[in-house]
DNA sequence: CGTGCATTTGAGAAGAATCAATGCCCGTGG
DNA sequence: CCACGGGCATTGATTCTTCTCAAATGCACG
């Protein structure tokens, strides 16, 4: 209709898993998600989408690759806050504030589609169903930065290790369909570091580690993990059950 | 109206500050809220509001006194996600789930109103405007999270501490109006230390080595923030502004 | 076939944990 | 009114994990 550039067709190739986490939306609305979008960009590898401090009523969708949300503290050290894959929502968060609380920088070349927050607002004002699925996104966002403030809290090196290489293979397991035994880690270990709240040195060791006990398997950036259990023993993380379906959202009927 | 216990009256006493943080909330909807709530109920030190595990569709309006919400890892650890405040919703993240992610404990007595995620959902899916107040203040939520995360993460035993005591000041002068340069802290050091990802021991030394330099001052658990420039310095932390009235929130008028 | 980034390895230092003992405050019961 | 007990706070000595600094190696890409 009004896409002149010619890359709207890639919002076509947006995973949608992350919008059926909640309920299952009907097709009218996963297409009115995707008009939020404007026309899809392309970013290389070290692009940096936006940064923090810039005014934060902007969002975007994630078509492809990989994206870090990281914090700089004054003295200088970087926090990564979240790795984003394909299918999520960068930016939400700092919808609340005026200004961005968080760094999004290419960790691969990506595609993205900017949504101003304006537009997704009056989405949300209008159609309650999809209000609602944010609402619980960003709750079930937190229960993620709760488990990952315990594991960094209050869990060795190892442990971390452990946790996130399972988080990435369940998160890549439902992007995908597969399941993810065998995955690309498009980031440097010194990115890994600033993910755990470890030097880059460190994780080196760590890695090694689980790699000499038979944990896992390396081939340039691709992790095999060759020991699940063993490795789910490690990270003693939690398993979570997302809420499907709850009465009350279920109560609504789609509009479309 | 339906009301036979006699400690209704008791709601009135919740702080609302929190509710009006993103819009100025009509009175209407304000009583709307109130409303969802259930007679209060008391409960000492040390009662257990949930217990993570259980189900996790009910949430509670903390009225009076200090919550911890805690979770355990598989080894004992504990860790405290975050400390609530009078004015606080209790559970909201863990609404996203089907069993709660975290542990519910009063640090003092406390009252609060039980509010069944039914009745909640159904205000949600009614009034636009508390729908989007609730999602921004879950983003919100995150955005503290996610400090968290870079102050665990990234910076010192000391450093931490000095954030969380600024943290308090600022949430207890929010909700009193004054400005909370001393205020009591009922917590225990361990606690603080759960709090931290540190031991309590650590955190005695790191709060006896604020005191020696005059930052801080002590009477059992009341603290005074002697030097707030010296104490900003440490902590190193970031000042975040709440979006206000976003256009597409404001285009809505109040039901009621 | 350099050149530059990333990984790997080592040695020593620092920060926080652990273990253990002592002191303090306060409520309770004799 | 005072002795007692329990929960916290405080302090010291020691250990452990992780950081820091530094150098060497490896790998990809022009």
């Amino acid at each position: 209709m009004d896409c002149p550039s010619g890359t709207a067709h890639l919002l076509d190739r947006l995973p949608t898993h992350r919008l059926h986490e909640f309920t299952t939306l009907t097709p009218g609305e996963v297409e009115q998600i995707r008009a939020l979008g404007e026309p899809p960009v392309r970013l290389p590898r070290h692009g940096i989408v936006r940064r923090e401090g810039e005014p934060a009523q902007v969002l975007w969708l994630l078509i492809d690759g990989w994206v870090a949300s990281s914090m700089l503290l004054p003295d200088g050290e970087r926090q990564i806050v979240k790795l984003h894959l394909p299918g999520d929502m960068l930016g939400t968060a700092s919808l609340s504030l005026t200004h961005a609380a968080d760094t999004l920088t290419a960790l691969t070349a990506i595609t993205i589609s900017r949504v101003p927050a304006a537009a997704f607002g009056q989405l949300f004002m209008a159609n309650p169903r999809f209000a609602a699925c944010m609402f619980l996104s960003a709750q079930r966002e937190r229960v993620s930065l709760m488990d990952r403030l315990a594991v960094i809290g209050r869990t060795s090196a190892v442990q971390r290790l452990a946790a996130l290489l399972l988080d990435l293979s369940t998160r890549l397991a439902l992007a995908g369909g597969a399941s993810a035994e065998t995955f690309e880690m498009p980031v440097t270990q010194e990115q890994i570091g600033d993910y755990l709240g470890l030097t880059g040195v460190h994780v080196n060791r760590m890695i090694r580690q689980l790699e000499s006990e038979g944990v896992i398997v390396r081939a340039r950036q691709r992790i095999t993990i060759a020991q699940p259990d063993k490795l789910r023993r490690i990270a003693a993380a939690h398993d979570r059950e997302p809420m499907r379906d709850p009465e009350w959202l279920a109560s609504v009927q789609p509009g479309v």
